[in-house]
DNA sequence: ACCTGAACACCGTTCAAGT
DNA sequence: ACCTGAACACCGTTCAAGT
C-alpha cells in the first residue's frame, strides 16, 4: 500500500495508544508500516512535526453537537465536556496533543465555537477570550492530572510512598482516603461547575 | 568535589534551564559534573528518577507567606500565586515538575496548607479536596499554556500559520489581535478571580 | 517523485572490573 | 562504598545512491 502522511500519523497514534508516547520512534513507526525509516521523511519533515500532526488529528476529533435552545451554562458545559471526551477516544495521545501548541486550522474550530457562544451571550471580545483561556487551562490541567503521566517519560512505578507524619500533615492524613480516591469525572464536573457559575455571575445584565 | 545526589539534581536543573528539558541526558549531566556517566547511577537509580528529584526540588521551592488576618479569598489567591511563582525561578523546570506526579513529602506541603485554609473557612473535607483539585488543575493548565511547550520535545519553530478563512472563522479572525496578545499575568489573574469568586459563593453561611 | 541502506552522532542502562 | 570503561540495544537525521 502507498505510504502517505495519513497512514504514518495513524501508525504513530496506534503506537502511542498501545505503548505510550515514549515508545514512539521513527524506526518503530517505520517497521509498523513495513518500510525503511527514511521513507517516512518523504511525507513528514521530522519526528516533532509528526507529533504535531498527531496532535492535529486528535484535536480535530472533538465533536460538537450544538443543542439549539441551550442556555449559556449548558452550552459551556457541553463544549468543555466535548473537549475532555477526546480522552475517551485517545487516552494517551491526548497528553501529547495537549502539551504542544496547536497551530492547525482544525485546531482552531473549538476556539471559534466557544467565542461565538460567549459573544452571543453578551460578553465582549476581550472577555470572551479571557473566559475561553480560563476554561482551556482548567480542562487541560484536569486532563494532565487525570492521565497522571508525563507525555515524554513515564514515571517510575516505584511506590515509595514515604508515610507522612500526622503531626506535620494533619489535613492530608485525615483526608487520605478522599485524596487517594480516584473519580476523574466527579473532579472534572466539580471544577466545571465552579467556572460555569462564575461566568454566569459575570454575564452582563443585558441579555440579547 | 564529592559526587552527591544534590549536585546531580542541581546540574540537571541548570541544564534544563539553559537548554530545555530535551537537552537532559545522563551523559550530558555527567560531563557537566566532570565524571563518568555511570558514576551517576551510584546516587540516582535512573533518568526518570532523576527527573522526579528535579520535580521535588522545584515543588519544594514554593514559598508561602501566610498573612495573619487575610480573608479566604485573599489566602486562596496568595497560595495560587505562590504556586505559579515557581515559574519565575524555574521557567523550564516547571514543566517537567508539573507533568510528573509528585509523591514526595515536601510536595505535599502546599496541599496540606490549602486544605487547612479551606477547612478553616468552613468547607467539609470532601469539598476542600475538590476545591484544591480544581485550583491545581487550573494553575497547572495555565502554566502549561504559558510555557507553551512540551516538557519532552520542543515544537518546530515552523511558523506555517495557514491564514484562516474569515467566513469560516469570523470570531477568531475578528479577535486575532486579542488572541495573539500575550499577557500571562492578566490571563492567570482573570481565571483565578473566576474560581475565587465561585468558591466564595459556595462557602457555607456559618462562618467560624 | 519516491524509496532506501549506510553512516554519524547521539541515547539509557547492564555488567564486570577496578579502587 | 564508590567509581568507571566497554558494550548493547537503541535513537533522529544527513547524505548519496538507487528506481
Amino acid at each position: 500500500m502507498q505510504l502517505t502522511r495519513e497512514r504514518i500519523v495513524t501508525a504513530a497514534i496506534g503506537l502511542i495508544e498501545r505503548e505510550g508516547a515514549e515508545a514512539v520512534s521513527m524506526r518503530r513507526v517505520a517497521t509498523e508500516l513495513g518500510c525503511g525509516v527514511m521513507s517516512l521523511y518523504n511525507h513528514v519533515p521530522s519526528k516533532s512535526a509528526l507529533l504535531d500532526f498527531v496532535a492535529e488529528r486528535v484535536m480535530s476529533a472533538i465533536e460538537f453537537s450544538p443543542v439549539p435552545g441551550a442556555s449559556l451554562a449548558d452550552e459551556v458545559r457541553a463544549q468543555a465536556r466535548a473537549f475532555r471526551a477526546i480522552t475517551r477516544s485517545y487516552p494517551r495521545c491526548t497528553m501529547v496533543a495537549v502539551s504542544r501548541p496547536t497551530t492547525s486550522v482544525t485546531g482552531m474550530l473549538p476556539m471559534e465555537h466557544a467565542l461565538a457562544t460567549l459573544r452571543a451571550a453578551g460578553f465582549s471580545g476581550v472577555e470572551a477570550v479571557h473566559i475561553v483561556r480560563a476554561f482551556v487551562a482548567y480542562i487541560v490541567g484536569s486532563l494532565l492530572r487525570e492521565m497522571g503521566v508525563s507525555p515524554g517519560l513515564a514515571p517510575d512505578g516505584s511506590a515509595h510512598r514515604p508515610a507522612l507524619d500526622p503531626a506535620e500533615f494533619p489535613q492530608v492524613t485525615a483526608l487520605a482516603g478522599e485524596l487517594l480516591r480516584k473519580d476523574p469525572d466527579a473532579d472534572f464536573e466539580f471544577g466545571l461547575e465552579l467556572l460555569t457559575r462564575a461566568i454566569e455571575a459575570l454575564r452582563p445584565a443585558r441579555v440579547s
